[in-house]
DNA sequence: TATCCACAGGAAATCAGGGTGT
DNA sequence: ACACCCTGATTTCCTGTGGATA
């Protein structure tokens, strides 16, 4: 980084945003590097779009589509292709325009919000309050204003991140009975997944609704990733300004993670940025490295600082114990008496059962911050072994941003004060 | 070989907090 | 004020279990 900004060590502002507005220009439209962009065309995603294309094309007719089900893992392009679609069928829909509502089931996702967000959405206003109502009164409004405000039409509800949902069952339940019980309207379910067993927890019911059809997205490769890179990036940055080998690289880290789509858009649009605030006129493959490097950090942080103070209570538990144990095994039951140590001294906490600290454990495990093995010891039980798989002082700098945590920092646990061990740990080292 | 530990993790119940209409 | 609603977090209750030990 240049140091034209600073004089004598200290960071002067005026001379940064000079030197920005006078510095290279690297963004053309920022935007076209957002998952929620559609870009005008997607490359590699003919067969899908086609498949999706023949599903809804009778809605132009009138008729409505049969539900389906799009599978695919993260950044497949999945939203990208039904937003596509919708944009297209809207361009050859004569009179009637049909609706599209989209549902972001990781925000909305219990039945009743489901209902009321439709129906809010529709209104184009906030009509139906968060809570209060019961669940029959909306089906009912929504019933009504559906075949009044959607009359004749189709009314394509998509379900997006659909295996997040709380209660499947019940809302798919709901909305085919929504459909079945309307008159002039008539609906199109379309669910996206990333779990490929989905529908396999499903009750029966629920599961028809869905119907039997599914369009499965393949992952990207590399070539492919190269592909939607460039077309992006035709929009997004200016002429000249990417070097040799940046899109190159990204796609390649980004197909090593399963191809996602989006986290390569996310490498490119870092490495400008990391390229922008260092004032550079061009891209390179450094800047990709770091930006790499950035968003890994920029994750981990992100989760953390989010958790409930009572995640985050357990995680400091965790590292406490690794931090003093001195290679001491950390077990499920070493947490839960940290943690109950911790929430104590912590006010607006209580402690907690040792069910909820599993659950807690399990969650950490999915995020990838720790690992827990399953282990028996025989006569001495069974128990989870745990480790840290985050750099420790870069946890002490995160647990350090949460203020209500950080006067634990340096807290010595009585339970490594007493160095009580329920279990032999030779127990362990024996493999 | 039967026993028994220290949990895992499913299901249902409970509680508190934010809301409704009457 | 009252009865009732929805949600998210948590507790309660419970059954299951790998394998060293007696």
């Amino acid at each position: 980084m240049k140091n034209t900004n600073r004089s004598n060590g200290i960071f002067n502002i005026d001379e940064f945003y000079k030197n920005y507005l006078n510095g290279p220009r690297i963004f053309k439209n920022r935007d076209a590097l957002e998952p929620s962009y559609v870009p005008e065309d997607l490359p590699h995603r003919d067969e899908e779009i086609e498949q999706i294309a023949g599903k809804t094309a009778c809605s132009l007719r009138g008729d409505a589509p049969s539900n389906f089900l799009c599978y695919g893992r993260t950044g497949t392009g999945k939203t990208a292709t039904i937003r596509f679609v919708s944009q297209k069928l809207a361009e050859y829909a004569k009179e009637e325009q049909p609706w599209w509502i989209y549902i972001n089931c990781s925000i909305v996702s219990t039945p009743y919000r489901i209902l009321a967000h439709i129906y809010n959405t529709i209104v184009g206003e906030e009509k139906i309050p968060p809570t209060g109502l019961p669940k029959d009164v909306i089906f009912k409004k929504l019933l009504g204003l559906l075949d009044y405000k959607v009359e004749n039409s189709i009314c394509f509800l998509v379900l997006d991140e659909i295996d997040l949902l709380k209660d499947s069952n019940e809302v798919l339940y709901d909305l085919t009975r929504l459909n079945e019980s309307l008159d002039s309207c008539r609906t199109c379910l379309i669910g996206i997944s990333n779990k490929l067993n989905f529908k396999e927890n499903l009750d029966p019911r629920a599961m028809s609704s869905l119907g039997e059809e599914k369009i499965v997205f393949k992952v990207y490769n590399a070539n492919e990733l190269g592909d939607i890179l460039k077309s992006r990036a035709s929009v997004a940055f200016y002429d000249e300004v990417l070097k040799e080998g940046v899109i190159s690289l990204c796609a390649a880290l980004a197909a090593k993670e399963n191809g996602d789509a989006r986290k390569a858009l996310q490498l490119l649009r870092k490495a400008g940025e990391i390229a922008e605030r260092s004032q550079n006129k061009k891209v390179s493959t450094s800047h990709v490295n770091k930006a790499q490097d950035e968003l890994e950090r920029e994750k981990e942080v992100d989760y953390i600082k989010g958790m409930p103070l009572q995640a985050q209570l357990v995680l400091m538990a965790v590292y406490l114990i690794s931090k003093f144990g001195k290679n001491r095994i950390i077990v499920s039951g070493d947490i839960y008496e940290v943690h109950a140590e911790l929430a104590n001294k912590v006010p607006g906490t209580r402690t907690l059962s040792r069910r909820r600290i599993s659950d807690y454990i399990n969650e950490l495990t999915l995020a990838g911050i720790i690992t827990a093995k399953k282990r028996s010891m025989g006569y001495y039980g069974r128990t989870k072994v745990i480790h840290l798989n985050i750099d420790m002082s870069l946890l002490e700098s995160i647990l350090s941003q949460v203020k209500k945590i950080k006067p634990l920092l340096n807290y010595k646990p009585i339970l490594i004060q007493k160095n009580k061990v329920r279990i032999n740990q030779n127990v362990f080292r024996k493999l």
